[in-house]
RNA sequence: GGGGACGUAGUUCAGUUGGUUAGAACGCUGCCCUGUCACGGCAGAGGUCGCGGGUUCGAGUCCCGUCGUCCCCGCCA
């Protein structure tokens, strides 16, 4: 272990990864991590490595001994600071920014060792998730962790700002709230004072920012931490980050502005250029288009329905439902093994049936030949535009969910896998898309009733209002979704502000009145005090910095991300606690086994 | 809650049909080296094969259980 050194009054003049040919013959003071060295004997080259970057030190025996015997003693990670003069590089390095220059060192000191770190601190990721996510402060000492925050806190800023010069204040809400009936699973804080009472942190602060318009806010946002108990994904922590905002007296145009003007700005943070408007899209058009209501428009492949193509064959190869169908481009030469696996993944998605269609340019070919000739095949050839070299993939389903065509969204997945696995997603490409007109109720196949398919504040379009008791299926909501290259990045809505119209949706929720009153009182409450019509949207900041960053998942945008299990590996956490601090709170751990 | 993949040296992985002393690369340690930049050369250290049980003359390998990580469905705006 080498002695230590007192930084004393020196003062860095520059980050390493900053220095370039200009700095020249500049005398300079670097502090940082020892990257990497290679120790030639008389003359020793230490990367090193800060925020900025990486610079090359050189210690020379000859010209500089003291610093020269100092340095040998260096090691991976030791924390060292250098006083040398910068000088341009016979020989450049043009993998290094900095590679024009190296610093000759005069003065070395070692201001911290390190053990050997479990993993070697690179760019490109040689450790498992696992021990990345325990040793995260090294993980993050690599380029691209520090790349994706540095990015973060880019497009944070660029929100806050755009916001502030649109007119909106930055205003925080409670974490300690009310646990709230629908949605999703929260989490508990049992309070100390109230003995059998618990807090709940918040899903979103969705009802606080309503209120906010009602206090006449007027515009208000917030970058803010929400939680949800649920089962994790690559895209999902139990702690995430929303752009929430509500404005009121908007139209959905307004707000539609405001995120893009938004979103145009955090783009331009990532050195990503996009147009505006977004294209808008209905929710029928989207699942007819593309079977799912988040389509990536970075590539083609629309759906064709052709159900009535089968109609002579329905009973032969016993439909039921709808038969949509996908043309894989160039994908006529898939092997059977390819196909079987294709009919194994419709299976799995639900699909009754899976038919293939080849095309080459000596025509089609198909096992549909026997039940429906070759000229029914043919038909569906011209009905779907496929061309020599394609694949048509139909599929059908029976109904399961009334008012939903089950084949369309298995239809839908298909088109998603093979455009995957056919590699024909382009990248570089940024589709934005807002998607409108939503149904307002979805029907609860558990509960067996009509449940609100956003939450039971979400307004109503003007001309299916008059259909809400009659039709409820058939009546569209004012709450819209942003989907960028069919990752869905938050949604939003023009909210309700008329009480009656509040009452006619609790109805059909099926909610008594002292249901309403228990459940939801005091925002109802709040309603009749003169509520501006209102709306707003909430974005997945960690989902939209993920995509921006190229990343596949969150957590590597996410300083100190959780385990798919929801535990934080460095931290240890969730954890027991002392005996005196649930007495305290008068909570007592039932044995699990029960 | 369900399905799948994985778990072997500090790290990433290989390990045949169950068979002697479990390998490689990187990293680490020591020595040599004045232009390297993934430096190079020589020498060396390093293993509870996730954990527990079982089958077997014999288990990294087979079986059961369990724990952990990742991906997906359910769930979740």
């Amino acid at each position: 272990m080498a002695t230590l050194d007192l930084l004393g009054d020196w003062k860095r003049t520059q980050y390493a990864g900053d220095l370039r040919a200009g700095d020249a013959d500049k005398d300079v003071v670097l502090m940082g991590w020892v990257h990497r060295r290679r120790d030639l004997g008389n003359i020793i080259f230490i990367d090193l490595r800060d925020r900025g970057g990486i610079a090359q030190i050189v210690f020379n025996k000859e010209l500089a001994p003291a610093a020269h015997a100092r340095a040998e003693e260096l090691r991976a990670e030791y924390v060292m600071a250098v006083h040398g003069r910068v000088s341009r590089r016979q020989k450049p390095n043009p993998e290094l920014a900095s590679g024009e220059v190296e610093v000759f060192a005069s003065e070395l000191r070692i201001l911290n060792t390190a053990k050997t770190p479990p993993f070697v601190v690179e760019d490109e990721v040689n450790a498992s998730d696992e021990t990345r996510l325990h040793y995260r402060y090294l993980d993050l000492r690599r380029s691209r962790p520090q790349r994706n925050i540095a990015l973060r806190h880019r497009i944070f800023l660029e929100i806050r700002r755009t916001l502030d010069g649109l007119g909106f204040y930055e205003i925080e809400t409670p974490m300690l709230t009310r646990s709230t009936p629908e949605g999703a699973r929260d989490y508990l804080v049992p309070s100390r004072i109230h003995h059998g009472q618990f807090y709940a942190l918040p899903q979103s602060p969705q009802m606080f920012k309503q209120l906010l318009m009602i206090a006449g806010l007027d515009r208000y946002f917030q970058i803010v931490r929400c939680f949800r108990d649920e089962d994790l994904r690559a895209d999902r922590q139990p702690e995430f980050t929303q752009l929430d905002l509500e404005m009121s007296f908007p139209t959905q145009e307004a707000i539609f502005g405001v995120i893009e003007q938004v979103m145009v700005r955090a783009c331009a943070a990532a050195g990503i250029e996009v147009k505006t408007p977004f294209r808008q899209m209905e929710y029928r058009e989207a699942i007819g288009r593309y079977g799912i209501d988040k389509p990536d428009l970075r590539f083609g492949m629309e759906l064709h329905e052709i159900t009535e193509n089968f109609a002579a064959a329905r009973e032969k190869l016993h439909l039921e439902g709808s038969v949509h169908a996908v043309v894989a481009p160039g994908a006529a030469a898939f092997s059977r093994k390819q196909l079987d696996e294709l009919g194994e993944q419709a299976k799995g998605l639900g699909a009754r049936g899976l038919y293939t269609i080849k095309v080459t340019t000596e025509g089609a070919s198909s096992p549909l030949e026997k039940t429906l000739g070759a000229a029914g095949v043919q038909n569906i050839v011209a009905a779907a535009g496929a061309r020599a070299g394609d694949l048509i993939v139909a599929v059908s389903a029976a109904e399961q969910i009334p008012g939903t065509d089950a084949a369309t969204l298995i239809a839908g997945q298909l088109r998603l896998a093979l455009a995957e696995r056919l590699n024909l997603v382009p990248k570089n490409r940024w589709e934005f898309l807002w998607l409108t007109g939503f149904p307002l109720f979805e029907w609860g196949l558990s509960e067996k009733r009509w449940v609100a398919a956003q939450h039971p504040f979400t307004g109503i379009r003007e001309e299916d209002v008059h259909k809400l008791e009659s039709a409820p299926q058939e009546v569209r909501s004012k709450g819209y979704d942003l989907v960028l290259n069919g990752s869905e990045l938050g949604s939003g809505s023009i909210r309700i502000h008329s009480q009656e119209l509040q009452a006619r949706v609790f109805a059909l929720l099926g909610l008594s009145e002292e249901q309403r009153r228990h459940r939801f009182g005091f925002f109802l409450d709040a309603l009749t005090y003169g509520t501006p019509p209102h709306g707003g949207i909430a974005l997945g900041l960690d989902r939209v910095v993920a995509l921006l960053a190229g990343e596949k998942s969150i957590r590597e945008v996410i300083a100190f991300a959780k385990t798919t299990a929801a535990q934080d590996l460095m931290m240890d956490a969730p954890a027991e606690v002392e005996p005196e601090q649930l007495e305290e709170l008068g909570v007592a751990i039932r044995q699990s086994g029960g």
